[in-house]
Formats: C-alpha cells, sequence, structure tokens
DNA sequence: CCTCCCTATGACAACGTGAGACAATTGCAA
DNA sequence: TTGCAATTGTCTCACGTTGTCATAGGGAGG
C-alpha cells in the first residue's frame, strides 16, 4: 500500500513536504507542489483514513443500527435519509441490521464500540416505545422513543398526519369517511384516531364513532388485515361511508379487493384514502392510491444532524409531518 | 476513551499483560488475568478497532457500492445476505448506496480506498451488464456482470428460472401458457424467453408465439406495464391462454387489474405466474400470486463469500437458482 | 551453589499520519 | 553586503495495539 513516505521518497522530498501537500498548507510553493501531487495521482496514493482516525481521535462514524428497517421497505428511507446527510457531513454512516434484543443487535454495539463511533442511530420499522438504557455513547432515537426521555428522539407527528389528512378529506366534500385503524397497541394508532376525531370536530362532523380496528394480530403476532371482514357490513347501511382512510398502504389493498368483491367502484362509489405512499404499490393500484407519505428521508436526516451534533439537539421528541400525494382514489 | 494503557496502570502490570490477557494469551497467570479482567469489565473497555487496522495492516472491511439496491425492495435482500455473510466471517462491510455514474459512486470509491477495503461488491437492482474497469482493489459483481470477463461475477440464471417455472406451470396441465415479458433491453427477457419456450418444447408444447413483451419505457425511461392493452386481445382469442406468466410481480399486479376489468376470475377462469416473490406485494394480492423468488438473499452470502477469497473465486460468472413459492394464483 | 529451563512479565518498536519546534536553504530587495 | 520572507527540511512525539525480544523469578537437577 502506497503511503506518504513512498511519495516523498519519489518526489525526493521530506515526509513533511508531503504531508503540507496533503493538508493544503499554504506555505509550500506552486511548483513543488504540483510535481507531488502528480505523484500523487500517478501512483493513486489516498491518505489511511485508518491512521487519520487513529492520529486525530475522531471517527467520523455515525453508528446506525436498524431493528429490520433496512428490510422493510416502508422505512428504508430513513437509511437512505441519514446516509445522504452524513455524506454531506463528511461523516462514515455505519449500518447494522439488527434483530431487537438478539444477538445481532449487542453484535452492533460491540462493533459501534470498537470503531468508536461518535453516536448512535437507533432505528425502528414503524413508531413505537423502546426501552434503550443511557450509554456513554449518544444516542438519536429514530421512528421510537424512548418512556424516560432520556435520548432525542425522532417521530412522525400522527396526530397531525391525520388531522392534515382528514381536513384534506373533508375540504374536498367528504362527509362521512370512516378510519380503518392499525391495532390498538401501535402507537400511531390512537394518535391517529384522535387527530381523524378532532379534525372532523374543527369542521362540525362528528366522527367518534367512525374509527374501526382493520388489522389484528394472529397468534405468531403477525399482523392481518380484516377489511374484507368489516367492510360488507359497513358498506351495507343506510348512510353508507364515501371515503374509507385507512392505517397503511398495505391495508388499502385489502380494501380494494374487498371493495372489487362487493362491486363498489372505487372513487365513484367511494373513496381511499391511505397513509404511507408505499412504492411501488400505491401507484400500481387502479386506481392510484392518494395517500400521505411518511417523511421517512426527512426524519433520517434529521436523526444523522442530531447525532453528530448532541449539544443542540437534547433529549426530546421531535414530530415531523408528512407530504400528501395525491393520485386518483379520491 | 480507555486505553490498555489505562488498564495497565490501574492493575499496576505492563501494557503488554494486558495486551495479552485481551489477546487470550495462554501464558498469563490465572490470578493476573483475572484481576485484569475485572478492571477492563470495570471501566468498559474494548479494544480500538481503529488501532487494531492499523497495527495489523488489515481492514477486515468490505466495501459494498449498490446501485440504488438498498432502495429498491425487491433486491435489498441482497444486502441482507451479503451482510449475515460478513458477520459470519468476521468482516465489517460498508455500504454506499451509489447513483451510477454520479459523484456518489466516486465518493463511495473514495472512501473505499481511504478505508483500504479489502474488496468491493458492485452490486446492481436488476440483472445488466456494467463495465467497470479493473482496480487494484478486488471486485465482486453482483446481480451484474462484465463484458470482459475481468470480474467474479453473481447473477440469477435466469434462463434456468424460467425453464423451471414454465415446467412447473406445465406439469400442473397448463398447455397454453403466456409470457409477458420484460423490455427486451432488459439482459433477463432474452434469458427467460427461451427457458420459457424450451421447457415447452421439452414437453412437445410450442411456446415460440407465446412471448410478448408487455412493459415498455416511457420518454424518460421509466417502466410503463401495458399488459391492460394486451390481456383484451389475448384473451379474446378463441384460443385463449389458460395462464399469463409475468415477468415480474409488480407487472402481475398490473395483469390482476387488466382481468378483473375484463370479468375474468384468475385461477378459475386463468393461471397467474411470475417472478420475484416481491413482499408484501406477492402475498397481499387476492389470490396471493405463486411466484418464483429471485435468489437474492443467497447471492449476496455468494459475493460476500467470493470477495472475502478472491483466490477461490476466479473472473466468471456464477448463476443461481430460485425458488418456487406456491400461493393460490395458479 | 551453579546452571538450565520454564513461567510470567516487561521494554520497545512499528503501523501511517499529522503537528510543533526550529533549523536550513533559497530568493529577492534594500 | 545584509535583512527578511518564503520555502523546505529535520527531528520528535502522539494516537492504541501487538509482535519480537529481553528479563526476572523460581524450581529442578547436577
Amino acid at each position: 500500500m502506497i503511503t506518504q513516505r513512498m511519495i516523498a521518497k519519489r518526489a525526493r522530498t521530506s515526509l513533511k513536504t508531503v504531508s503540507r501537500v496533503i493538508n493544503r498548507d499554504p506555505l509550500v510553493k506552486a511548483e513543488t507542489r504540483a510535481r507531488i501531487e502528480a505523484i500523487i495521482g500517478e501512483l493513486g496514493y489516498t491518505p489511511s483514513q485508518v491512521a487519520r482516525m487513529m492520529r486525530s481521535q475522531k471517527s467520523n462514524i455515525i453508528g446506525f443500527i436498524s431493528d429490520r428497517v433496512a428490510t422493510t421497505s416502508s422505512s428504508i428511507e430513513l437509511v437512505r435519509g441519514a446516509q445522504d446527510a452524513a455524506w454531506k457531513a463528511g461523516k462514515q454512516m455505519m449500518l447494522f441490521n439488527v434483530e431487537r434484543d438478539s444477538e445481532t443487535e449487542s453484535y452492533a454495539e460491540e462493533q459501534l464500540a470498537a470503531f468508536r463511533a461518535e453516536a448512535v442511530i437507533y432505528a425502528t420499522p414503524y413508531h413505537q416505545l423502546v426501552d434503550r438504557p443511557a450509554t456513554d455513547i449518544p444516542c438519536v432515537l429514530l421512528n421510537c422513543f424512548d418512556p424516560a426521555g432520556r435520548h432525542h428522539s425522532i417521530v412522525p407527528d400522527d396526530y397531525r398526519l391525520a388531522y392534515d389528512l382528514t381536513t384534506i378529506i373533508l375540504d374536498r366534500g367528504y362527509r362521512r369517511p370512516v378510519f380503518l385503524n392499525l391495532p390498538e397497541d401501535i402507537v400511531a394508532a390512537p394518535l391517529r384516531a384522535r387527530g381523524f376525531i378532532e379534525a372532523g370536530a374543527a369542521r362540525g362532523i362528528d366522527l367518534s364513532g367512525a374509527v374501526h380496528t382493520a388489522v389484528v394480530r394472529d397468534s405468531v403476532g403477525a399482523p392481518v388485515f380484516i377489511a374484507d371482514r368489516i367492510l360488507p357490513g359497513l358498506m351495507a347501511e343506510p348512510t353508507r361511508p364515501d371515503l374509507i382512510l385507512c392505517g397503511q398502504d398495505i391495508l388499502a389493498v385489502n380494501v380494494y379487493f374487498a371493495l372489487a368483491k362487493l362491486g363498489i367502484r372505487i372513487r365513484q362509489d367511494v373513496g381511499v384514502a391511505s397513509f404511507d405512499d408505499l412504492e411501488p404499490i400505491a401507484g400500481l393500484l387502479q386506481p392510484g392510491l392518494s395517500s400521505l407519505a411518511m417523511p421517512y428521508y426527512e426524519m433520517g436526516a434529521a436523526a444523522l444532524r442530531a447525532a453528530i451534533d448532541p449539544e443542540a439537539h437534547p433529549p426530546g421528541i421531535v414530530r415531523m409531518l408528512g407530504r400528501f400525494v395525491a393520485r386518483a382514489s379520491f
């Protein structure tokens, strides 16, 4: 491997001068600089990051521990946002895919400690509570939060998300929306229900009876969508809903099929709206699903910025807003 | 940060003895070892990986440059497979999401050079040709290959994938399958078409006229699914197809909607099969889509093993087989 | 008691980089 | 010529770890 020493030898100059060139010391004569830079280019030399870390006592590494995030398509944007922000900040992100509380998690922690990571971002695939002990290395929670409020935490503002989406729906003239919500034990579910109901109240519409749980769990905890069990009854009522708001896009898929079975046309007969804007599903459905995109990319970027500068980002929860993607389903 | 020196000072022993304890050198007296280990635990010391890299002149780092792979749900498994294999091999994977030929790519190359990565895996989101110059650092191509055959390359065996899936289809009694293929400029397309046709020929069925291109590109190169334009004609023929084989699951979604519009029931009236087994789409469609899963996880793992041990993995192409996931669509 | 060997421990150097202190050399102007 | 600034070089240390070699202590055998 090429070292500064070899460059110096070739340029018949001292080690120090090479070091000066590489570190942009203005004292070096332009001519010398050019000669050394030519040799650097010729030999394809790159300063050893490892030696630099050693010398500077700074790793420039930010750990990203993802609880299955990187393999869950809906939240992969968290990783992208963080990585792009890391690039801009000149940091190197070290990514670990982890199963919570498994040996993969402790392995990730050990590696990050061994690399002297400057901070860790801990991300979950959906908004939830985690109990992470305070460690010596600063930690940012992403898409999750800590009961004791020990860490800086970035989550979607589920209340506002639901409030805003419901407002859009009502502003388009829908008057009898129902909300097919996620399981109640999901943090987002009650927050969204409240946003949905309060947005209705702000428009003088009582939606307190219009929230239904449409996702349950099977014996092993996997989600089961039961819109096709709920909808036949709902849609048979005399004052049947004019819009179905789904807790997530993949539930909306279930709704699409359930409505098709009932012979009810989406948009003409009933609107459908949703949360997630999951690629590529939302765009593939026919009609295209109008959905509220979760701010995952921005959340990831914000988490990285917080990880870099913990002083400016004290413990506490930051809630972020989404972006409505209009397609054709309402 | 805690160092061995501090441990040594506290234990009133030499630096080297601490090092021996940490590296499980049996020469150390049990008593001394216990004392030092107690202090290590007390101070929460972890050896600096950076210093070890420095000293050993080995980075143990494998680069993974992904051309949008990590953000494409279909191929994220490539990353997972590689990362799990890296873990088993005691290597650290360094992941870069890149846009081909952009500054993000050169940044990734620079970083990997600076970290003295031992090898690089270059991955693409679908089977394609790439022209990567030979570099000083060993390179494994994942889901892509090199025209000059300079690198070890791991790709899906698209010919066999199609051959095997078609054989399954014919063995279930279908006799008039059509293949709605990907665009012809996709490497996989002609390979699969050949596998489809030859599997038919092996069963005495002429499928040479049953291949249609059902994905085209719009003005900016984005894929457009035209199954809904092709199917009405095809399904109106007197000897209409009894099964539709789709080039990918998201095309199958398009097929599902097109068939629904025509009032044709899947499975009862016509079977549907596909490639990808894309989570969560394949399982969400109703009926569930029977699909041939691409061997992405295994490919990623194989790429990492090849990257670790280039001697045993000379330049050349390794083709891998998939796994059929039976659901209810045929 | 001396030598030899074995066990346990220690001293030191080196990996590649960067920085400080300061000396030496060059070039140019007064 | 001297004076001064610009440029380059020498030397030293530091970062944390580990391989090489050296040394101290103790027991056994002569």
